[in-house]
DNA sequence: CTGAAAGCGCTTACAG
DNA sequence: CTGAAAGCGCTTACAG
């Protein structure tokens, strides 16, 4: 069955498609008579006429679709990330792709070529390492982007972050009162600057001590056995020690080598962990945890793109919020 | 910047654009000679072209776009099939629209028409409670259509759905074997199909054996709350129970109540839960799990859409995949 | 108040 | 081997 256009309107209402194009925009400026305006909507409404977004796009050269990329959507950050995005861009009228390139620069260009052949009217991107000349091609091609998570050592975007540097320097303060012998940062082998600063800011704060620190760093792929490996080889339970997960996935992998393990907290050692995720609620202990403001990220991203898109702020802004340190039970 | 359409390619490498059209396309029916074809190819380089999908999809009525609806993208079990799916898509050269609809039926309508409007060439969909209309419209419109882990009662669609009743009878007969004074099912109150037939098998076989059961049945809004709340009301740790939560978000409402309150599993409590998820490993107690097959189901979603968009298949078929019961210590 | 016409960027049957 | 032309479903400046 071939869906109906407005020229089957006009058609059967005996008007031209000028006339229904109008009535059905709603458009102030051009007066049709009442009487033609009730007879197309009923006709349209008959033979179930929906617009073709597609030809409205081409004609229009814009298409209300937005691009997300992301590192992957099935990691609970991201996809939560993603449902207030989508609830935001909704509201705005945009409809939202989605991809993720599981850090890997080659899906993200795969990615960012497919969402602008389907000529999105903009992107939101969490750019990983080595995604710079995709992003630099973007850019030439004039496409809105937004940078959500993470951002560019070398290409200044809009975007929205946290204040990771901050937040770890917050975090190690609080662990440093309390008198550690050890403290150990857990975190990725990585170039991406966002975690680099989330790095820093507990080191910088920990030198500054002379308290001692290991530092965990793990690749990408196979977290959770080379967190519980650098675990045990690590982890001095002699000392009073605490350790600081620096995400939702390396603090899963710990608390699981714990729980695995049978060492309690904050009995045998301490620990705070990044972001909050249901999974922390079930561990026998209450986590302290470092709770990002998703819908602040999330409503600031489109809210920067859609200025973008429609030109209302010829430059756009890099906004950082401010993540906030959840005080439960596991450092003592 | 205005961005370079074939016409630009054609003007400059002096020939015509269907002469560069098919160059492009690559078509092997009519030959064009290695120069122009090599200048073609030269001159779109040069001119950084990306081809308008959008225009293509106009001409050729197919969008290469599919649209997912499911109740929540921010839920574990969805972002997980949604990664999936969007693989397997990927695969097959589509582009993934998602959107969440929160188990309301004005939002999947309104999904379906935005998807509809984008000209999606098929939609991969979890029905909610009074979503026919919705979804009878697209049948009428002659949308390929399949339904994923959720079926609707009224209408054959081709879908994709586990053995509901059948694992749940698995897994009531594995409880009664271990001689359980009471049997609790918690689930939703709700009409939708596949969660009725989860119901049911558990139901059916405990009732055969004569063994008390509970059912502690929520609403969709307050899991967490009505689950504790209930949990509290009904669970009498002076006999030998065990529980059997039918959802991931309801397992974790249950394994949270438990350790808020210190109720030891298996010593206090037995306990069996759905779908897997990392929470579980956090629990003090290994938790015995249904697992889902998520890859096949995607896969298979993805196959049996594609199948209909292409008409290799004219009618579709449900398929259903076997539930796998993962064993660990949380019975005894 | 309404319509004829051009054009968005493509594809493809047809002609040469 | 290559091109002129029609057309996909829309919008909109222009004319009447």
């Amino acid at each position: 069955m071939k869906r109906a256009s407005i020229k089957d309107i006009a058609r059967i209402a005996g008007v031209s498609v000028a006339t229904v194009s109008y009535v059905l925009n709603k458009k102030e400026g051009s007066r049709i008579s009442e009487a033609t305006q009730k007879k197309i909507l009923e006709v349209a409404q008959s033979i179930n006429y929906t617009p073709n977004k597609i030809a409205k796009s081409l004609k229009m050269s814009k298409s209300k679709l937005i691009g997300l990329i992301v590192a992957d959507i099935s990691n609970d950050f991201y996809s939560n990330i993603a449902r207030s995005i989508e609830d935001e861009a909704m509201k705005l009228g945009y409809t939202l792709l989605i991809g993720s390139c599981d850090e890997n620069p080659e899906k993200f260009a795969k990615l960012t070529e497919l969402f602008s052949e389907q000529q999105v009217d903009g992107m939101i991107v969490a750019p990983v390492v080595d995604s710079d000349d995709a992003i630099n091609k973007l850019i030439r091609e004039e496409y809105p982007i937004v940078t959500i998570d993470r951002y560019l050592k070398n290409i200044d975007l809009p975007g929205v972050m946290i204040n990771n540097f901050e937040i770890s320097e917050q975090i190690c303060n609080h662990l440093l009162l309390k008198n550690f012998d050890e403290l150990i940062y857990v975190g990725y082998d990585t170039e991406l600057p966002h975690l680099l600063d989330r790095q820093d800011g507990f080191d910088k704060r920990a030198e500054k001590s002379g308290t001692s620190i290991k530092r965990i760093l793990t690749g990408i792929h196979h977290i959770t056995e080379e967190v519980h490996q650098q675990l045990r080889d690590n982890l001095d339970l002699s000392k009073k020690t605490a350790i600081y997960f620096s995400s939702n996935k390396l603090g899963i992998a710990g608390l699981r080598y714990l729980i695995d393990n049978n060492i309690k907290v904050p009995e045998n050692v301490s620990l705070v962990a990044f972001d909050e995720t249901e999974a922390y609620y079930l561990f026998p202990t209450e986590v302290s945890f470092v709770r990002q403001p998703l819908e602040e990220l999330a409503r600031e991203s489109v809210k920067l793109l859609d200025n973008q898109i429609n030109s209302y702020a010829k430059e756009g802004r890099r906004v950082t919020f401010k993540a906030e340190f959840i005080e439960r039970s596991s450092v003592e």
